[in-house]
DNA sequence: ACACCAGCCGAACGTTCGGTCCAGTTCTGG
DNA sequence: CCAGAACTGGACCGAACGTTCGGCTGGTGT
């Protein structure tokens, strides 16, 4: 089995069951491989798993998504691309973000810094894209706010009312909004 | 101590720290009381004491925020007040939502069902409201879905980029948009 | 005065945790 | 073909897990 196919056997597991109710033996045996296995891949156990994983979901999210904003298109069309990039990376809401799987207990107090940090980032490129799309900077900002929001919003509140389809109905809607202004 | 206090402080440990996450030792060791003491409170375990504050954080999020829209007002007033009752049943985004907590692992498998159907049930409620303020039933449910989406995504924003304020100017802004119409 | 019981605790139970060890097996370059 | 590196499975470890038990309190009813 080759390293990208092992990380999306382990990512499902932290996915499914967030970083806690992620054990070893769960990674094992999801993964096909016996602890040791995974550690001789991993050295650093788990702890070294999920921050593999975790930066690889951050690098995924920006490739997929946030890499459109930093084109040279027409910014409404860059928006759009980017909540394309957003339904992508969540398999059409199907897939949770792992990144917020992160949000809790020890996995946020390892890298919650970090991801509040790639967060601040992202917003700042989400608004300067809203201005560029003719907002003033507050409004830019605040516009950038409610579409990470209600992206995120959506894709828990898919799962909570036990809804797939509700994500890709709000995702088409939100593009169409976008594009009127 | 009281009932009531008990539960708020072990309250404190799940949503820190998600089901998984949320040890006996910990909520011991936060509540004050030996591993034994908690068993006398609840003798079904961790598993009574993570369906008793689920069941609560229901109870208190239909108390506080959904309870205003089965009122009699203006029903955009009524949405104001139900985006108000929000912000206070997350303490204006500081506290997480004990049932966005527990939609992972095994406390979802044990109590998903339940969650999505109340849900389901807090959609069909939202969006009967927005109906009564004059949208037609295809496009109030799309408002519903929207607002509970945006109020759940940025109360996950402002933990997932470490800024407490976002929460509540979005709520600010929110409430203004839904009086304006 | 005594029995009773809710409330609480320390100490242990068996299980599972994350992690280690090692004797193999498979792969690979010379 | 072989030596060594890469990799694996399974037994194993101490620690922490959720849970149980017997016993210690202090207040209440009689």
């Amino acid at each position: 089995m080759d390293q990208a196919q092992l990380l999306s056997r382990l990512q499902l597991v932290f996915q499914e069951h967030g970083y806690e109710g992620a054990t070893l033996s769960k990674l094992a045996a999801h993964s096909g491989l016996g602890k040791a296995s995974l550690y001789h891949h991993f050295p650093g156990g788990k702890a070294e798993i999920g921050a593999t994983l975790l930066s690889g979901a951050i690098e995924r999210l920006e490739k997929l998504a946030f890499a459109a904003l930093r084109q040279n298109a027409n910014p409404r069309q860059r928006l759009t691309e980017f909540v394309d990039g957003f339904a992508t990376y969540t398999e059409d809401g199907a897939s949770p973000c792992l990144i917020a799987a992160f949000s809790q207990g020890s996995a946020w107090v390892a890298h919650g810094d970090a991801v509040a940090e790639q967060f601040q980032s992202w917003r700042a490129l989400l608004a300067a894209t809203f201005q560029e799309a003719g907002y003033k900077p507050r409004r830019a900002r605040r516009e950038a706010d409610a579409l990470l929001g209600v992206l995120y919003g959506q894709l828990l509140l898919a799962k909570l009312s036990d809804d797939p389809g509700a994500f890709r109905r709000s995702i088409k809607r939100l593009k169409k909004s976008l594009l009127a202004g």
